[in-house]
DNA sequence: TCCACTATCTAAACATTGTTTAATTTACGC
DNA sequence: GCGTAAATTAAACAATGTTTAGATAGTGGA
């Protein structure tokens, strides 16, 4: 263990503010984003309600940082998958941001619901721009002409929107029945390497 | 008018759930989502926060009453943008769904947090369906092989992904500067319109 | 016409939430 | 060691969704 039960007791507890993250990371990811609550938070970690409000400001001082943390994820994932393969390109960026988004669904979900996220600054907009130029990065080396930046919103808007009608469970009836061939993440992401795709 | 003050006498309003609906409306496009409350709601509609439970259940059913409106607007927008046009096509679907998506964008929003509405059941899931069975009629017609569904599904994907990052704002960063040549909403609907997009 | 019946709405309460305030406890620099 | 700043608590506040019991009104049948 890194940062053990410590002993629980001493007024301060060291590392307040990872606990609360913790106790709210798993909260959404267990029990959906109704259960991320101050208050519950606060519960969890075994603290008052004031205290992670000392720590983040309010819930959507909470909310953000976990927020960032799903950013932080989004990348880690992303350079995986991506080092697991010798080309680039735009097809395998959406394979990828696919995969994150279905496997993490309820984070993907809160990192793109920003009315309950403070509006730019600190951890999550930085978290946000490395992500966000990652993402870029992997679209750009792959453009011919001028229009690269129209192929890299359609790879992007591709990817984005897949996995949000993916997650969100709309694509079966586009799709026929559950068990069709297309039915499973693998066959998603495939999805997007196959024919056609390399017009972007 | 149609059906004004009445009297507001009365203790039966006459057509409550549906001033109770246009005061929802007209919360969450003035005010935002956080605006759009049960007791907010009944106030506006001058009355008891009682009253709208009984005619939506729960603050998830008016929110579904809510969404299923917004697909019925959005049906009617396709069905007006497309009655422009001789031709069809995806790409014609894309510039009417980002253009609904960006001039309502609350509503928009709204549609798709379905961790805050009913789960299917009730005028939601009707409108729903109405609206994605419009969706595909438009994608299918222009299909040349048998792979229709991985065109439709890229074509909704490309509109709903493209859609969902505009209205967060996302696209600027990828686009350059906010003045330059992309940045309209025409200017995005032209972008599917263009080259490349045969190719679904 | 009158009377049950049902739908509609109110009033008052409850539990829960986010947030604030003042006070208390701890750690840390000097 | 001491004083200052940070971390945390306890108690309160306002607002919310929801429930309960009861009041009111429209409606359909004898």
């Amino acid at each position: 263990m890194d940062h053990p039960d410590q002993q629980e007791k001493s007024y301060h507890h060291g590392d307040l503010r990872r606990a609360i993250l913790d106790a709210a990371e798993r909260r959404l990811t267990e029990n959906g984003f109704d259960a991320v609550t101050i208050r519950a938070c606060a519960r969890d970690a075994g603290v008052s309600p004031a205290a992670p409000i000392h720590h983040f400001g309010s819930l959507k001082g909470l909310l953000s940082a976990l927020a960032a943390r799903g950013f932080e994820q989004l990348v880690a994932r992303l350079d995986a998958d991506l080092a697991t393969r010798t080309e680039s390109g735009p097809s395998l960026l959406v394979g990828a941001y696919v995969a994150f988004a279905v496997s993490s669904p309820r984070m993907f979900d809160l990192m793109w619901r920003e009315d309950v996220l403070d509006p730019d600054g600190g951890d999550l907009s930085c978290a946000r721009r490395v992500a966000l130029e990652r993402l870029q990065a992997h679209v750009k080396p792959t453009q011919a002409s001028g229009d690269e930046r129209i192929r890299a919103i359609r790879a992007w808007s591709l990817a984005h929107g897949l996995a949000t009608l993916l997650q969100h469970g709309r694509m079966q009836k586009a799709l026929g029945a559950p068990g069709s061939a297309l039915s499973t993440t693998q066959d998603f992401a495939t999805l997007a390497y196959d024919d056609g795709f390399s017009s972007f």
